[in-house]
DNA sequence: CCCTAATATGACCGACTGGTCATATTATGC
DNA sequence: GCATAATATGACCAGTCGGTCATATTAGGG
């Protein structure tokens, strides 16, 4: 399914940690700030103290530098993800939720460049092999949730009078678009994510949890 | 509140008309298609048979272009919705939900490349004035929609032990999402929405609709 | 018909882009 | 210490961009 990514050469794996992570930390503020399209390669031979010539002994061109970059954000976007439902194994499927909820806000406190790359990535169209890279990161959650609906609605605690593909579609769309509103206060509806403090963000994430549950739960049976 | 946008010259509005859209409609399409930034005005000109200088006689510069084209698709935004709110004026909070989800639709199959022009808008941090530009759009919705969950509350149609934001987030998430999710189908989790006749289009966003239902009406009430 | 004002034109500008390559520097094995 | 391979360098390239401007063309009023 997943085509392979062009990897760097062998002279950037061989780099000294400090140069080789100086050097993608200032190509991920790069592409975050600007784009794919706009991101320049003389900025970051420049912000990063190399020049012109090295940056192409370490990778093909300018997508192959970006994919790099893209495939450590699905390794760490992957680690993040894993870890999050491994402490939520056993609770049930929205406590999961709410888990991964907090492994979003998490990552985008820790990594903004990335996330904003994602962002990026999902809703520009001259990005290289775009929706090839949207599907990496989307696969995950939408296989996860897809069994989980389905094992939900086996066992009663999600109605079974709507297609499993239409409640995955509502979580998602809070979901994703939650994290969009911490990240992008533009986009969040008056929630005024961004300034909530620690406890009202917990209450905030709690809520629409719940809501989520009773738009999905069985007619009648309250929370 | 709303800071004033750079008109096009008398020059370009006394254009007769057939050129005077041609133009229009070749640079809503760059637009469109490669974002602002990427957007070519020597394409532009090109492609709709002017000199480059006459660009620059009916517009001040590039952005001028730009917003005279954001301002447009404003003002076709409006007018849809207007006409999908007055005609379910008298119908419940919900159906009034319904009529927005149809004018979306109709919309982006009206005019896809304004809407992929507003995608871009949204998501792309190198636009001039994005967030000015946004709150124009989303203003419309979003104060229409919170008076209207409010006004729900009081009357008993909408749960009160959340926040009004929080249900107009949900609703309006969903909203979007699903609009996002007509217009470009890798984002539809799977829904399959532009793969759907009429009536299964139809029957998908009933059910959407159904499911928010469940979600905001006061527990214990059912459907 | 002519003069003026409005409009149309495209060659041209400086800035910047992704990418190349001959050359210089450094590291390695003997 | 020397030859060879690996790496580093930045001047340079062709192409594109948004934007300008002197000049050509057209339109309108007297």
């Amino acid at each position: 399914m997943l085509a392979i990514l062009p990897n760097p050469t062998n002279t950037f794996c061989n780099l000294p940690a400090e140069k080789r992570e100086r050097i993608l930390a200032v190509a991920v503020g790069e592409f975050a700030a600007n784009g794919y399209q706009k991101a320049s390669l003389n900025n970051v031979v420049k912000r990063s103290g190399i020049a012109k010539g090295s940056l192409y002994q370490y990778f093909e061109n300018k997508e192959g530098l970006f994919f790099h970059i893209f495939e450590c954000f699905t390794d760490l976007v992957k680690d993040s993800a894993n870890a999050a439902l491994a402490e939520a194994a056993n609770a049930d499927f929205f406590a999961q939720l709410e888990a991964i909820v907090w492994a979003g806000i998490r990552f985008i406190d820790t990594h903004p460049d990335y996330f904003q790359i994602y962002l990026r990535v999902v809703f520009e169209q001259d990005v290289p092999r775009r929706e090839e890279l949207v599907s990496r990161v989307r696969l995950f959650p939408l296989e996860y949730m897809g069994p989980l609906c389905e094992a939900g609605q086996r066992a009663g605690a999600i109605r079974d009078d709507i297609e499993p593909a239409m409640a995955v579609f509502l979580v998602d769309a809070a979901l994703e678009r939650f994290l969009q509103a911490y990240a992008k206060p533009y986009l969040d509806s008056g929630l005024r994510l961004k300034e909530k403090n620690e406890q009202q963000l917990r209450d905030a994430v709690v809520t629409m949890i719940e809501v989520l549950r009773a738009a999905l739960v069985p007619q009648g049976q309250g929370a």
